[in-house]
DNA sequence: CACCCGGAAGGGGC
DNA sequence: CGCCCCTTCCGGGT
C-alpha cells in the first residue's frame, strides 16, 4: 500500500479537485483523519479558491450543506451551477434527488447525467460538503456529541454474551432497502447531524451495540495510520470508482462515496494521545473510554471494528451499505457490497478495495470465529460473537501471544476455542462440527444462544475464541479435520 | 457471471 | 525481527 506521505501529491489525474484525495463526499471525513490541510483544499487545488468563493454565492435559500436539499433545492442550485459556471444547460431530470442524493454520485455518475458539467458539479459538491463536514465539526456541540445515550440499549450481558447482543434492533428494517437512503439522508437533516462519527464502537471497550453511547464520538482516529499526517490519499481513487463498482446508482442509493462523510471517524490511536479534551471531538475527542489504554484500541482500523460502527451507527447512516438483519444473532446483510468495500478501503487507504478482497478479510474471521457466514444468503454474514467479546478478543490477541497456544491448535484448522483470559470468562470452547452454519439465523434467533456456531474455529490467530456465551457454556470440541469453515460443502 | 472459498505470498504497523 | 491483520491474487466450486 501506497500511503502517499504528506501532502498530497499532485495528482495527474484529472479531475482537479477530486482528488483531494478521495473520492468525494468522504472527502471531507478524510480530511479529517488525514490531517492535511483540511481546511481548505486550498493547496491542492488548482482552482481552488474559487470554488470557496461559491459556497458564499450560492443562492441564499440553500442550506450550506448540499446534503441536507430538497429536490428543489437541487434544482436551484443547478441552475445556480448553470450560471455561475457558465457550464451547458442540464437536464434537471436527471437530477430528480435530494441533495444528499446527488452527492452520493460520483464524478462518473455526475458526468453521465450532466455531460460535460459532471467534473464542475462535483468538485463544487464536494466542496461544500467538506465546508459543511467543517463547519458543523467546530460546533461545540455539535449533534454528535454523545451526551445521549440512547441509542442502543446497551444489553446486559450480563447474561451471557451471545448472540443477543442487542437488543434493540429498531427499525433497520424499515431503513433498508430503496429507502434507506432517503431515510438516512433524512435522519441526518434532522438530526443534522451528520457526521461525525457514529460510534466508536466499542472500540475498545465499548462496543458497539451495547454502548451506543459513547458512540458517538468515538471515534478514534484512523487509522490510517497514523503515519502522520499523512493524508494521503492515493490517488486512484477516482478510476477505481470508476471501474468498478459503483452502480451508478441512482440516487437513492448511495454508493460508496456516498457517505463517507459520515464515517465512522476513527482517529489514529497514537499513543500519546491523551485524552483530551472534553470538548473536542473533533478531531481529537476521541477517548471515549475511559480508561483502558491498554486495550489495544482498534477503532476501526479492523474491519470487524469497523462493520460493528457502522451496523451500531445510532442514527443508522449505513443502512444502505449495511445493515442487520437481526441483531439478536448478529446477522447482517452487505447490502452495498461495493460501496462498504469503498467505505472500507477508505478506511484502510486502499482505494483498490473491492468486495472481493474485502470478503476474502472478512473470511480469515471464519477461523477465529469472529464470523460465519450465512448460508444461502447472499452477502450476508452473522458475527459470532458480541462486541464486547469482540473487544475481548483484542485482548486475546495480544495475549495470545504470550499465551502459549496451547491448546490444541495444531494445524489449522480445528481448534478449540480456548479462552483466553478474558474477563468474563469463560472458558469454554465448543465446537462442534458443524456443518452447517446457521443459516438462518433468523430463523434461529436465540435459539442458538450463544453457541451455535457450531462450527469449528480454527483458529488461526486467535486461540481460543471464547466463546461467548455464558461462561460456561459447553465445550464442544470437534475436530474438524476438514477444512475449516463453514461451508462445509463445498 | 456473481459469489464464495481458502491457499499463498506479501506488506505495513507495531 | 516476529506477529498480527489484512491485502492481493488466484484457481476452483456453486
Amino acid at each position: 500500500m501506497k500511503m502517499v506521505p504528506g501532502p498530497l501529491p499532485p495528482i495527474p489525474t484529472s479531475t482537479t479537485m477530486d482528488r483531494l484525495g478521495l473520492p468525494l463526499p468522504f472527502n471531507t471525513d478524510l480530511l479529517w483523519r488525514y490531517p492535511l490541510g483540511f481546511p481548505h483544499i486550498s493547496h491542492q487545488n488548482p482552482p481552488s479558491s474559487p470554488l470557496l468563493d461559491y459556497k458564499s454565492q450560492l443562492p441564499a435559500s440553500l442550506p450550506s450543506d448540499p446534503r441536507v436539499w430538497n429536490r428543489d433545492d437541487v434544482t436551484t442550485f443547478l441552475q445556480w451551477a448553470e450560471r455561475e459556471f457558465d457550464i451547458q444547460p442540464i437536464d434537471h431530470d436527471m437530477f430528480q434527488m435530494n441533495g444528499k442524493a446527488m452527492c452520493l454520485l460520483t464524478r462518473t455518475d455526475l458526468s453521465e447525467r450532466a455531460p460535460g458539467s459532471g467534473d464542475v458539479l462535483h468538485n463544487v459538491l464536494q466542496i461544500l460538503v467538506r465546508e459543511a463536514n467543517n463547519l458543523q465539526r467546530m460546533l461545540p456541540s455539535s449533534p454528535v456529541t454523545p451526551t445521549s445515550r440512547h441509542p442502543y440499549p446497551l444489553s446486559p450481558h450480563s447474561h451471557p454474551p451471545t448472540p443477543n447482543w442487542n437488543i434493540l434492533s429498531q427499525n433497520n428494517e424499515s431503513l433498508h432497502s430503496s429507502h434507506a437512503a432517503s431515510l438516512a439522508a433524512h435522519l441526518m437533516a434532522q438530526s443534522n447531524s451528520v457526521t461525525l462519527s457514529p460510534a466508536p464502537s466499542v472500540d475498545s471497550q465499548a462496543s458497539s451495540p451495547q454502548h451506543a453511547d459513547n458512540q458517538v464520538f468515538g471515534h478514534s482516529i484512523f487509522s490510517v495510520n497514523g503515519s502522520n499526517g499523512s493524508g494521503s490519499n492515493p490517488s486512484d481513487s477516482d478510476e477505481d470508482a470508476d471501474k468498478k463498482c459503483y452502480n451508478g446508482s441512482p440516487p437513492n442509493t448511495p454508493t460508496a462515496y456516498s457517505f463517507m462523510s459520515q464515517m465512522p471517524y476513527f482517529p489514529p490511536r497514537s499513543p500519546k494521545e491523551p485524552v483530551s479534551s472534553p470538548a473536542a471531538f473533533k478531531n481529537t475527542g476521541r477517548e471515549f473510554f475511559p480508561n483502558d489504554p491498554s486495550e489495544p484500541n482498534t477503532n476501526g482500523r479492523l474491519l470487524w471494528d469497523f462493520l460493528q460502527q457502522l451496523l451500531n451507527d445510532p442514527a443508522q447512516r449505513y443502512t444502505s451499505y449495511i445493515a442487520w438483519k437481526n441483531r439478536e444473532t448478529g446477522v447482517f446483510k452487505i447490502v452495498d457490497p461495493s460501496g462498504l468495500a469503498k467505505l472500507w478501503g477508505i478506511q484502510k487507504n486502499h482505494l483498490s478495495m473491492n468486495y472481493d478482497k474485502m470478503s476474502r478479510a472478512l473470511r480469515y474471521y471464519y477461523r477465529v470465529n469472529i464470523l460465519r457466514k450465512v448460508q444461502g444468503e447472499r452477502h450476508c454474514y452473522q458475527f459470532l460473537r458480541n462486541p464486547t467479546e469482540l473487544k475481548n478478543i483484542k485482548n486475546i490477541s495480544l495475549l495470545r501471544q504470550q499465551m502459549s497456544p496451547t491448546n490444541t491448535k495444531p494445524p489449522p484448522n480445528q481448534m478449540n476455542h480456548v479462552p483466553a483470559a478474558k474477563p468474563d470468562s469463560l472458558t469454554v470452547t465448543h465446537m462442534t462440527v458443524k456443518s452447517e452454519p446457521a443459516e438462518l439465523s433468523e430463523e434461529l434467533p436465540q435459539s442458538r444462544p450463544a453457541v451455535e456456531y457450531d462450527d469449528k474455529p480454527t483458529d488461526l490467530s486467535m486461540d481460543g475464541p471464547t466463546d461467548l456465551s455464558s461462561n460456561t457454556r459447553h465445550i464442544n470440541i470437534v475436530c474438524s479435520p476438514d477444512p475449516p469453515l463453514v461451508g462445509p460443502h463445498h
